[in-house]
DNA sequence: CGCGTTGTTGAGTGGATTCAATGGATGTGG
DNA sequence: CCACATCCATTGAATCCACTCAACAACGCG
C-alpha cells in the first residue's frame, strides 16, 4: 500500500541534479523553511492520481516507472506517456486544471510529492524553478509530438522497433524493461498477440535478445534493414 | 508569397485579448518600446517555419488556418496539431531547441511574428506573459494527449467523428472546414479514401451536411448511436 | 503440486489500405 | 463559350495487416 515515508530532503537529495530544483543553490535551505515535500512510495499497479480529480499536487519520480494512461469509456486504454527517474508529472494544476491523465506505478516507485500552492509560491520567488518546468514542459510537448507519429504515421513493427531503440539506446546493452506485453500494445496502439508475434518473430532472427523482465538489441543494424527499410523508424 | 505587412501595434491589437499579452495593461506602452513583432501574411500551403531549423521566432496567430506537421523520410506525413486565431507556436526556441515539427499555412493566414530573444527579455519583466505562456503549454500538452488517445485507441470512423465533434461544436451550426480529404487523413492517421468514404456515408445518411468548405452536424446524437455505440468517442 | 497470470502461437475474420477507374469542380487558353 | 487540363473527391475491387477468438505453454506463487 502507498504511503509516505518521510519529508522530502531537498539539500541532501540524490537526484536532485535532475529536478526542477537542480538550479537552485543555497537558496534552498533558507527559502524553502515552509516547502515540504513528502516523499512517498507505491507498490506496483498502484494509483497515483486519477484522470478528472483535482490537481493539488505535483511530483517527481525518483525511482522506478510510471505510465499515464487516458480511458475510453468501453475500456480501451492508452499509456500517454512513460516516467522516468527525474520526470515531473501532475502538473495540471498549474493550469487550474483537474488532471488529464491517470498515474500509475509500473514498478514499485518512489516519489516526491510537491504540493501545488506552496510550488506556485516558490516558483514565484526563484525564476530558476519557472525556467526549468518551462524546459520540461517544451520537452514533454516535443515527445508528444513524436508519439504522434508513431501512432498515426506507423505500422506496427514499425512502432515497436522505433520503441526499443529510444528505450534501449543504440549501445547493444542490456535495458530493464518492466513493461507487460500489454502495456506496450497499450502504449503502441496494438494488441497483445501483436507484440508478441513481432518480439517472438525477432528473438527467432537473433535481433534481439530479452531475459527476467530485460531486454537487449543484438543486432540493431539488421532489426533496422529489416523493419525500416525506406526509412520509416 | 509571404511578406511582411507592418509592425505590431500590440496596444490596438484586435486579437491581444486572445494573446499571451491579453493580462498586460499599459504596462505594454511604456515597457515594450524596444519590442516590435512583425506581421506577416503567409498564403496557402507556404511554410512558416521548417523542422530542424533553429527556432528564432515564435508566432501568434492572427487569422486563418495552421497546421504543424511532421514527415517521416518515406513521405509518410502526420498533421500534430491544427491552429486557430489567437494560438501560439512554435516556442521550441525556449527550450535551446531547434523547431520539432514544421508550420504550414492551411489557407491564408497572418501571423505575430514574436523574436525569441526580445520575447524573452520581456517575459523577464512581466510575470503575467511567463504565466500565460505556462497556460498555453499545459494545455497543448493536454491537447497531445488527448490526440494520443485517439490515434492509438480509437477506430477510424471513432476518430473521424470524434474531430467533427471537435471542430463543429455541439451546436449543429455550420463550420468552416478548410481541410482536404488528404489533410484530415495526415490529421487522424487515415488514408484519403477512408476519410471519404465515411464521409460521404453520413451523408447519405443524412448526420451531416457539406458544402464548399463548411460542413454541418445535422443529426449528433444519430451519428454518436453509429459510430460510439458503446463510448468509444 | 495445482492454480492463476502472462506470453506464445495458430486459424480465421474484418477493417483499412492499396490500386485503379470514374466523376466533378475549377481554371485556362483558344 | 467550349475543349481541355488539373486537382480533388468518390467509389469499387482486391489485398493485406492487424485484430479476434481460441488453445496451449511457461512462469511464478501460494
Amino acid at each position: 500500500m502507498s504511503h509516505i515515508i518521510g519529508q522530502g530532503q531537498c539539500a541532501t537529495c540524490k537526484i536532485r541534479h535532475l529536478s526542477i530544483f537542480a538550479e537552485l543553490e543555497d537558496v534552498l535551505n533558507e527559502d524553502i523553511g515552509s516547502f515540504r515535500p513528502s516523499v512517498m512510495v507505491f507498490d506496483t499497479a498502484e494509483t497515483v492520481y486519477r484522470q478528472q480529480v483535482t490537481a493539488n499536487n505535483a511530483f517527481t519520480l525518483r525511482k522506478g516507472v510510471v505510465k499515464l494512461i487516458k480511458m475510453l469509456p468501453n475500456g480501451r486504454s492508452q499509456i500517454i506517456r512513460l516516467l522516468r527517474k527525474g520526470d515531473l508529472f501532475g502538473f495540471d494544476g498549474f493550469a487550474g486544471e483537474a488532471y488529464n491523465h491517470t498515474a500509475i506505478a509500473v514498478t514499485n516507485i518512489e516519489v516526491c510529492r510537491l504540493p501545488l500552492n506552496e510550488l506556485m509560491a516558490l516558483k514565484k520567488k526563484n525564476p530558476e524553478i519557472e525556467q526549468a518546468m518551462m524546459l520540461r514542459w517544451i520537452r514533454s510537448l516535443r515527445e508528444a509530438e513524436d508519439m504522434m507519429l508513431e501512432l498515426g504515421a506507423k505500422k506496427a513493427p514499425e512502432r515497436l522497433a522505433s520503441f526499443l531503440f529510444k528505450w534501449c539506446g543504440e549501445s547493444g546493452s542490456w535495458q530493464e524493461l518492466p513493461l507487460s506485453r500489454l502495456e506496450m500494445g497499450e502504449l503502441l496502439g496494438l494488441t497483445i498477440e501483436t507484440v508478441s508475434r513481432f518480439l517472438s518473430d525477432w528473438k527467432r532472427k537473433g535481433l534481439i535478445n530479452e531475459s527476467r523482465g530485460s531486454i537487449q538489441i543484438a543486432d540493431a543494424a539488421s532489426l533496422r534493414e529489416l523493419v525500416c527499410m525506406n526509412g520509416s523508424c
